[in-house]
DNA sequence: CTTGACACCGTGCATATACACGTTATCTAG
DNA sequence: CTAGATAACGTGTATATGCACGGTGTCAAG
């Protein structure tokens, strides 16, 4: 048998995915949001506009999950969602309250990505982004 | 604001996590197991006598995930698990049927992982695996 | 023997993820 | 106008994930 499951693509992505997750949910910790729902924040706020589908096809989530995700945030009145001009689209924005949040947490997220940074050989940060990046698009 | 949310570490490595699965999943689809619950059976075969911590550790997960994947693994009778000599520890094994499941889907993961490498640029799999490795034991 | 430290463990709760399926709005061919 | 195609949507169900909390077994100090 024989086969180095070590060596299993699903197995280490998640794994990385786990481990950053984590990290960056310290930083956030007690603060209202997670790492997952301030990336999405962020999200929205760089590709204003988009519909579900749309921001869902950007960032890899599947749509009817993105759904839900915006429905807790829409819960916690960080984000509402207007409709398309035609069509059933929805299209998410952050409100003051989520915006002004946004800013409030901008310097730990700035501060999670400095010091992962500096925890890495030099130059892995990029090279890592770049990796990953690669791995989304197949 | 200007900051890049497309740097941001917690979306780039959960948005491969995620394609990643899914493009592994859909190899499995309609074998029994998923591609993250295959993967789990493939970490308890290569580290035989482990309690779930251990277990949790290597492959870092959160225990208490890996208590309940066990859970569906076990009542799919894929799994079962023995008590440690001294103590509470668990200690999870393939049974027959998990070997005989993992053993007959072993093709199907080695094409998952062929055909990704095969996809990538030339050295870009070894990368890959690099540089995950890298993020998880940050 | 009891008490406390320690190392395991599982459960309650919440969020994240995706597939299958059905719904709604718009447009176009007939 | 109607019927079908198309593009967006949400919900039901299931798995995955982790933190907070509490339980259980072992051992050493008293």
């Amino acid at each position: 048998m024989a086969d180095d499951f070590s060596l299993c693509m699903v197995s280490n992505t998640r794994m990385a995915a786990r481990a950053i997750t984590r990290r960056y949910d310290a930083y956030l910790r007690g603060r209202g949001v997670n790492a997952t729902q301030i990336s999405l924040m962020g999200a929205i706020q760089m590709l204003p506009g988009s519909t579900v589908s749309e921001l869902a096809e950007a960032r890899g989530f599947d749509r009817t999950t993105l759904t839900r995700n915006l429905d807790r945030l829409e819960a916690m009145d960080l984000v509402d969602s207007g409709h398309a001009a035609h069509g059933n689209g929805r299209i998410p924005r952050l409100t003051g309250k989520g915006e002004t949040l946004l800013v409030e947490l901008l310097p730990l997220w700035r501060k999670a990505q400095a010091e992962l940074r500096a925890e890495l050989p030099r130059g892995a940060f990029e090279e890592s982004l770049r990796v990953l990046q690669r791995l989304a698009a197949v």
